[in-house]
Parts: structure tokens; C-alpha cells; sequence
DNA sequence: CCCTTCTTCAACCAAATAGTTGACAACAGT
DNA sequence: ACTGTTGTCAACTATTTGGTTGAAGAAGGG
């Protein structure tokens, strides 16, 4: 089991149906078999997604009569926009600072040769 | 396989070495044996975390003699960031109001009382 | 031409995950 | 005190994942 926060969180959010259950949540606390209405699994399945969405702090329960409402916990967020921010800017600051180099280069320097594709098998996009 | 590309990113980063590789690629672009260095798992390892980060268009990969440099692609962060905000843009909003609510409500209106849970294993009759 | 370096491919293994069915706990309403 | 509703727990299964070893592809340097 990932340990830390931050996998537990991405981890969490790898799942396109939690990603569909928290996109729902974000509009009002549901109860779980609100929550399964619209999946195709049965409702044993949806309760361990809410346990995953749960155990990353993505979501808080509470309880009314035999009914556990399921609730957005939308701080847990900040977490990975932070991390994520963090090295895009790192990244796309390098790129600037390549294009400025590249820019201010004298002409008879060659840069790195195209180096062209391989016939492999291999695609990028 | 997670078809979709934005489940590919959240689980291409849901694994901490993943996570330390871009990281680090975010400082500038490095080959295999340069990434594996750090970590005490086999070249081949990384090998195949590399391939999870460039099914999830994270990375690109070139050709520099038997090199094969690695490059963060940046741009992918944003699928990521904007689910990621749009959500909690939307959970954060509904507060909001719901604090307006609670600010308006009369004193004799409770809302819903704490209601802890409990183990609950093999309680009979 | 070998030979070494850098990297990937293939087969295999252990552990985690997402799903199932079946049982049962907690509570509400007669 | 039953009965139905809501949800969880436990055990089982199939698939995916992250790791291993061993072999092989691709390119450069004697």
C-alpha cells in the first residue's frame, strides 16, 4: 500500500470512476447508493472506492439513521496543485531560459542534429 | 490499461519514484542510467517507469548514439490541473453558500449533530 | 571486426487492485 | 418484535503492477 499522501491521492484519482464520484460530490453530499445509481457495479464495489477516496482524505463520512453521507473534501486538492505547479513552472522556466540561450546563439553553431525517427515500432505523440 | 489519457497521468504519478524522476527531469533532461543512478532497483526498472510516464505523454524520448535522453513534457500537467481545480473550484463555491446559510439560519434550527463512528467487529444481540 | 556501453524486450513472480457473492450490522417504521 | 433499507465485512477471483533475471538490439571505439 502506497504510504505517502501524495500517491494515495494520485492513486485515488486514477480511477475514472472515483474521478466521476468526487466530479459528482463536488455538487452536494450523496449517499452511497446515490452514489452507485449510475455505475454498472454493484454497491459493495462503490462502497471499497469510497474507502480508497476515503483513505487518501479525499472525502469525509458522517452518519444519519443508516444512512452514510459522503462528502467532498476539496483541501486535500492543494496537495497535488502544489506539486504539480511546482515543477511545470520549474520545467517550463528551464525552456524559456534554453529558448533565450538558442536566441542569442551565433549561427555558425550548430545545435543538436535533428536525429531522425527509426523505423522501430515505437510512436510518440 | 486505463484508456483514458487523465487517469494514464494520475496513475503514471501515484508511484513515488515516478514522481522523483520528473522531479528531477524537471531540472533538465537526463538519460536512463543517469535517472536509475539514485534509486537501488535494476536499470530495467526504470526502464519501465519510463515507459509509464511516456504512455502518459509525460516524457518524450530522443536518440543521442545508444542514448535514449529523456524530456518532461510539460504541457500535460494542465489536464491534470485543470480537473483538479475545476472540482474544487465547484466543492469550495457550494461552501461558501452553504456558510451564507448557516450565517442566516435561526438559533432553534440544529444542524446535524456530530455522530462518531464505532468499531462495531462482533457486537451480539 | 570484435567489444563495450546504453537500453529495451521477454518471461516470470509476488503483491496490490477492482470486481464478484454471501452474510450481517445498524437503524426506521410499523 | 419482526421487516425492509442501507451499508460494510469477509472470502474468493482475475487482472495489473513493480520488481527480478537473462538475452538481445543499437551504436561507437578500438
Amino acid at each position: 500500500m502506497a504510504a505517502d499522501p501524495l500517491s494515495r491521492v494520485f492513486a485515488a484519482l486514477a480511477d475514472p470512476t472515483r474521478r466521476d464520484m468526487v466530479a459528482r460530490l463536488a455538487g452536494g453530499d450523496a449517499t452511497v447508493s446515490e452514489l452507485a445509481a449510475p455505475y454498472d457495479v454493484t454497491i459493495q464495489a462503490v462502497s471499497k472506492h469510497l474507502r480508497v477516496l476515503t483513505d487518501a482524505g479525499l472525502v469525509s463520512r458522517t452518519r444519519d439513521a443508516q444512512r452514510r453521507p459522503v462528502h467532498l473534501e476539496a483541501e486535500v486538492f492543494d496537495l497535488m496543485t502544489k506539486w504539480i505547479e511546482r515543477y511545470r513552472r520549474e520545467a517550463e522556466e528551464r525552456y524559456r531560459r534554453l529558448d533565450d540561450v538558442l536566441a542569442a546563439m551565433p549561427d555558425d553553431v550548430e545545435p543538436v542534429p535533428p536525429a531522425q525517427d527509426r523505423p522501430a515500432k515505437e510512436g510518440t505523440s
